[in-house]
Formats: C-alpha cells, sequence, structure tokens
DNA sequence: ACTGGATCCTGACTGC
DNA sequence: TGCAGTCAGGATCCAG
C-alpha cells in the first residue's frame, strides 16, 4: 500500500538506476488497469527516448522521457523493479519499460488500481494532477494554510488530512501515525482543530513521512523497493496494526474505529 | 459546497 | 483441507 514514502523511495532508486539511458521500447502484458494504459501513444513515444529523469508529485511517479511523460500510480498493490532481461514475467507482471542496457523496469500490480498513463509535455496541467494540494514536505504546507483550509469543515481531521486537495500523499497509515504523534483525536471535526494542533499536525506529518522516506518506506504487507527489499519503517509503527496494545506514550490501550470507512487506531486517552 | 458511502481488484486471512 | 466470507486500501464517482 504505497504512500508518498515508498513511492518516494521507488522515485530515488529508480532515478539512480536509470536516469540517462535511452529506452529501447516497452512490452504491456496487461493494459486494463485502473484506466487502460494507453498503449498506441506510448508505442509510439517510447522507443528512440531517453529516460531524462523520474520525478514526483503527489503519489504519481512521472517518468520524464525525452520526448514527454509517463504517468505511473502504484495504486494499493503495485511496485517496480529493475529487473535481466531474461527474467520471465510472473502473474501480475503487467508492463516491461525495457532500457537498451538491457534492464527492464517492470510494474507488478496484482489489484490493478494502479495507472500509466501519457501526459505529454506538460504533466502538470494532466487532469489528474491538476487539482492536488500542496506537497506535505513544502513549506506551502504551513500551519496556517491547513487551519484555513480546515475552518467550518465538520468532517473527521483523519478524512481530510488524506484529501489529496488539501494535502496529497498521506494516506491511511501516515495520517494514523501523524495524529497520534500530534496527540489529535482522529474523528475530531476539522473546523474544531484550532491554530496550535494545526501547527502540530503539520509538524507530525513531516516528521513521520521523512522519517518514513529514510527508512525506505513501510512494507506492512505486499509493498517492496525497487531491488525487492522491504521498507524498514513498519517497525517505526505506532499506532497502524497495534489495536489491542498499549499505547506508546501513556500505556493506554490502543483502540480500532472506522473514520470515514478506513480502519483508524488511535489512543482514546492522549489524542483528543 | 460538503459529506459519507460505494466502487474498482486480488490476495491474505478468518471462521465454520 | 476446503470453501465462503471479510478485509485491505487510493482515488474517483455518486447520491443526499
Amino acid at each position: 500500500m504505497p504512500e508518498l514514502p515508498e513511492v518516494e523511495a521507488t522515485r530515488r532508486a529508480l532515478a539512480a538506476r536509470l536516469a540517462g539511458v535511452p529506452l529501447a521500447g516497452m512490452e504491456v502484458r496487461e493494459r486494463r488497469l485502473r484506466w487502460d494504459v494507453p498503449v498506441e501513444v506510448l508505442s509510439g513515444a517510447v522507443p528512440e527516448s531517453t529516460l531524462v529523469r523520474v520525478e514526483r508529485r503527489a503519489k504519481y511517479l512521472l517518468l520524464r522521457l525525452s520526448t514527454g511523460t509517463i504517468l505511473v500510480h502504484l495504486g494499493m498493490s503495485g511496485s517496480l523493479r529493475v529487473v535481466d532481461e531474461r527474467q520471465v514475467p510472473g502473474p501480475h507482471e503487467h508492463v516491461d519499460w525495457i532500457f537498451s542496457s538491457g534492464a527492464r523496469l517492470r510494474l507488478r500490480d496484482p489489484r490493478r488500481f494502479g495507472a500509466v498513463l501519457w501526459a505529454g509535455e506538460h504533466p502538470e496541467q494532466h487532469r489528474l494532477l491538476r487539482h492536488l494540494g500542496p506537497e506535505p514536505l513544502e513549506p506551502s504546507f504551513s500551519g496556517a494554510y491547513l487551519h484555513g483550509r480546515l475552518r467550518g469543515r465538520r468532517a473527521a481531521i483523519k478524512s481530510l488530512l488524506m484529501d489529496a486537495r488539501i494535502v496529497v500523499g498521506v494516506g491511511n497509515i501516515y495520517a494514523a501515525e501523524a495524529l497520534h504523534q500530534a496527540g489529535v483525536h482522529p474523528g475530531r471535526a476539522g473546523g474544531r482543530v484550532g491554530r496550535h494542533r494545526a501547527e502540530r499536525l503539520v509538524d507530525a506529518v513531516r516528521t513521520v513521512l521523512a522519517r518514513a522516506i529514510e527508512s525506505g518506506g513501510t512494507t506492512f504487507r505486499d509493498y517492496r523497493g525497487v531491488g525487492g527489499e522491504r521498507g524498514a519503517y513498519a517497525d517505526a509503527l505506532a499506532v497502524y496494526g497495534r489495536q489491542g496494545a498499549p499505547c506508546l506514550r501513556c500505556r493506554g490501550t490502543l483502540r480500532l474505529a472506522r473514520i470515514g470507512a478506513r480502519s483508524t487506531v488511535y489512543c482514546p486517552r492522549c489524542q483528543r
């Protein structure tokens, strides 16, 4: 379940291994992902292009080719690996990018919630990127900004933190972690989060995400890095998956609730 | 405008 | 052991 740290870890690994390498082609074995993979336009744009650099916006990877930009979203079960050209694709390994070096970048996505799309020369104007909120690690995501966006909202703060129009990249795992670190109850109405709590939340979101990136992301179930390795942040989770266990801060018992149709673990004693 | 719920999909897990 | 049912979750879509 890749959230921002997993996507960023993937981006860094891809950039280190494949930036500047020419592409020879693409192989699409299953085009039915979240949206159909646009095989025709990609087969025109990919051969004889070069992967210039790899960027990230929210949870989208931007493969910047010399001929335009491919958007890759990992959905919930997607992962990318760099493999040897002789490695036979397994089930659910739907797309390969074939590099002139012989290496292949291989997309595996059992649940097919991911996406591979063409975004042309101005990806920031693509419909999926156009309405996104600020990046959580950039200065524009501030306590004042968050406080302003929460004003008057009655939905649970957890749901609002996971709303990509308010801030991108925060999914179910890191929302729960950040709320716990900030001492904010996940069910609190957005409009009842004051300036002080908003500041704490911004700090907590930043800290949690930055640490998770350093750890190579969180492998709770199936996420894997580009070389197949697990993310180490799972060991640092304070609440996610720990319902019934003692809160690491106050020793109260962590409780499981459903907020916005998502399971949510929190400490009823130190989150208010 | 805002809110919560349904939806897409498959694998892992639980309970009988 | 086998099978049916439930859950997981990002982002979009829809109804109220």
